[in-house]
RNA sequence: GCGGCCGUAGCUCAGCGGUAGAGCUCUCGGUUGUGGUCCGAGUGGUCGCGGGUUCGAGCCCCGUCGGUCGCCCCA
């Protein structure tokens, strides 16, 4: 109480997330989850710093208008032109950046997962943050790797959204081959900016594309009509894809080399249940780097929404930084961006604000030994216990635990266990007792 | 970076020229140290900030900052 202090008034940065405890319960959940699924499949963890230098970030010629610069508040002249750091806004190229350092330390192919927060100086939006996680696994190879590795990414994907229990995303797949290869085969030189039109087709539909296409003066109509043809094309495995595909009736080496190879992962994830992934030749992410197939997961009732998933391979991914030839594959989960989307939409599972199972109350100073003596003989039990921090009425302390969500409150004196959702209230050894 | 909408209590919002409100939250109470439900009472706001119009501005005008939605781009 002092009229004197300054109140900063305490707000949120927009674009930069925080959740109540019961809320983060719930990532840290995932994260959890995650390492598991990861780990099962036999990929390894790393933790890059959250700065690279700005040279390495822009090696690949990325827009750096979203790049966070670091500096320090006084800082010399000097120092703000010499040796800058920026803040990742990916994984992908500091897992670059990583293996060729430790090139001679790695085992190939490597297989890492990178559970990190990445930073982009976009305008935030419902589902958009400047600052979010994202769960990345690739494989790195050396000279060449395996198309299983391909199908492995979208397999790992589908694992983990179905052990969160997220419904509701569907992993759509392609391969930059086959783009390539049709933009050649109808006589399209510059294909990027057509392909950033024809992946908006979910958003703004077949008549949307066809008329930014005609307004683009880029493509005739002939050959806006074989773009929709090729956009419009889905599939939920590899034999109904190559019978869509060869209506187009386009010779192209690479575009059959495209078709193959996405026959292949498709052929691969079969097992996988209907709907969870489908081969969907609209889909144009990372034009950049991708070289082979691409993958981008969509919510299957909000198009609009943006991708939660995104990723691919890319041939030579680490020549920026070392002399060799790296091809690598790997996917990209959204999950701060997915995780917004569920809460908003009240899809998480509800969990305590706090961990604690066991509530021991402290009657009076006198009995505090004896409260932690049970509390010391639950948590050797592997029981989540805490001793009321003062001997006040019972009706504070049960309030106490009720506002966490405590389960249970152990009554010292009586020897009495009580359980919060039941009212029931009975005797109870330390040494046995059972919550369930 | 460019356009539309909005800033009132901790939260969600009503009030649209004449004494600043509701619900939720929070605190206390409803005798016997036993919570949640229910009932009662109470705390809490220079109405984002600066200027202007007016007898009078939360309300109208200008500016500014912040938020938000759409576009670009992207997880």
């Amino acid at each position: 109480m002092s009229d004197k202090v300054k109140i900063i008034k305490p707000q949120p940065i927009s674009g930069f997330p925080e959740y109540l405890p019961e809320i983060r319960r719930v990532e840290q959940l995932w994260q959890d989850t995650a390492r598991r699924v990861f780990e099962r499949y036999g990929f390894c963890s790393i933790e890059t710093p959250s700065v690279e230098a700005v040279e390495v970030l822009a090696a690949k010629g990325v827009v750096d208008k979203e790049i966070y610069v670091l500096s320090r508040l006084q800082a010399d002249e000097d120092e703000k032109t010499e040796g800058r750091l920026a803040l990742h806004f990916d994984q992908t190229v500091p897992l670059a950046r990583y293996v060729a350092q430790h090139f001679n330390g790695l085992a190939f192919p490597f297989k890492r997962y990178q559970m990190q927060r990445v930073w982009r100086g976009d305008r935030p939006q419902d589902g958009r943050f400047r600052e979010f996680y994202q769960y990345d696994v690739d494989v790195i190879a050396v000279d060449n790797l395996p198309l299983h590795f391909d199908a492995e990414m979208a397999q790992v994907s589908y694992e983990l959204l179905a052990e969160l229990k997220i419904a509701g995303v569907r992993l759509h797949i392609s391969n930059r081959k086959i783009l390539q290869g049709f933009m050649a085969g109808i006589g399209v030189a510059d294909a990027a900016p057509i392909v950033r039109i024809m992946d908006k087709l979910d958003k703004i539909g077949a008549k949307g594309v066809q008329e930014t296409l005609q307004k683009s003066g880029l493509v005739n109509d002939s050959q806006i009509e074989k773009c929709l043809t090729l956009a419009e094309i889905q599939a939920a495995d590899a034999g109904e894809f190559q019978q869509k595909i060869s209506v187009l009736k386009i010779d192209n080496e690479i575009l059959s080399e495209g078709i193959s190879e996405l026959s292949f992962v498709m052929d691969y994830l079969k097992d996988l249940p209907s709907g969870a992934v489908l081969a969907d030749m609209s889909i144009a992410r990372g034009l950049d780097y991708y070289t082979g197939t691409v993958y981008e997961g969509r919510l299957i009732n909000d198009p609009g929404f943006g991708s939660v998933i995104a990723g691919g391979r890319y041939d030579d991914l680490a020549s920026s930084y070392i002399n060799k030839n790296l091809p690598g594959v790997g996917i990209s989960l959204g999950m701060t961006r997915l995780f917004s989307k569920l809460l908003k939409d009240g899809k998480l599972p509800a969990l305590a604000p706090s961990p604690t199972q066991v509530l021991v109350a402290l009657p009076n100073e006198e009995m505090r030994a004896a409260a932690q003596a049970i509390a010391q003989q639950l948590r050797a039990r592997g029981i989540n216990t805490e001793v009321y921090h003062a001997p006040q009425k019972f009706d504070r302390q049960l309030t106490y635990a009720n506002k966490k969500q405590i389960p249970f409150v152990w009554f010292p004196d009586s020897g009495q266990v009580k359980n919060m959702a039941t009212g029931e209230q009975v005797a109870a050894d330390a040494a046995s007792w059972q919550a369930y």
